[in-house]
DNA sequence: ACAAAAAAAGCAACATTGTTGCAAAAGAAA
DNA sequence: TTTCTTTTGCAACAATGTTGCTTTTTTTGT
């Protein structure tokens, strides 16, 4: 129990020094949001969790950062809710590399990475030349069928 | 000229009337707005180019309506700022059934609906499945290249 | 362990965006 | 034109997002 959870502490560190952030309880607390969370969260949902302990800019400026370095990927949506999510591929300060599609459920609006789904390659008009593809499937999910 | 604008008017009402919606003049202006535009439009768009002359309040009604007639999609997006352009395809009040794909310009931030383009099929893993897929692109538009 | 410097968090004030109920106005129907 | 129905405008409010500045926390160097 308790080494269990110095484990899931020294991840935390690790994550944001790896990614040159100084270690603090907001980085901290959101981030382990994330690692503990299956699917995608939207910024309502962190400032629910996160929110009774830290100023809502702060949640805000934190997940910017997270952003920023290549920790969570922003994933659109049509409800003007956007929704973030860990990166789990070669992100980094540099720019994200995020290829993999996103499912939203009708009925449980639980927002999932499908990181083994590769987003296809599309042939564009000419004079178009595309850098990123965004791909969010609709339906039912695993636990609602 | 007067021919011109008499057609586009008559146009207007058509396809007001096609979809049981009573002829009014926020309804003319916004879905006139779409007509006369290549890209997508944003609600901020549509706000300050007939806003001027209309409520908030009733552009965001008059949108959700047009949504809800099959009248205009929307286009979701990584910023926050959903785009709605015309849907081309067979879109009704029971519900909507485009398939094309969108492009977003890093540069000028025009949003385009390529209509050409099918949005390709997708194999779920077990336990999903799906209903509608999104696809949007980044990238350079055909203007801005 | 401590002091100095740097970075982040909190706070307040504000801007933008979106929602709701209700009275007034406009549109459709007769 | 009159009546009935639908839509609009308005006001008030809620939710979301932004900015500048002060205080606190974290890091760094001793
Ligand atoms: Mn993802
Ligand atoms: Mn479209
Ligand atoms: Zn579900
Ligand atoms: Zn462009």
């Amino acid at each position: 129990m308790k080494q269990a959870k110095a484990t899931a502490h020294t991840r935390l560190i690790k994550i944001l020094k790896q990614n040159s952030l100084n270690i603090t309880e907001s980085r901290k607390k959101i981030l382990q949001l994330f690692l503990e969370q299956d699917g995608a969260l939207a910024h309502g949902d962190i400032e629910k969790r996160a929110g009774e302990k830290f100023d809502r800019v702060t949640v805000y400026r934190t997940l910017q950062t997270f952003v920023n370095k290549g920790i969570v990927h922003i994933i659109p949506t049509a409800d003007n809710a956007i929704r973030y999510a860990l990166c789990k591929d070669d992100c980094s300060e540099v720019g994200h590399d995020d290829h993999h599609i996103h499912f939203v459920c009708d009925n449980c609006h639980t927002t999932y990475c499908l990181d083994d789904i590769v987003t296809p390659d599309i042939r564009l008009p000419k004079g178009y030349s595309g850098r990123h593809v965004e791909m969010v499937v609709e339906g039912i999910c695993k636990n609602c069928k």
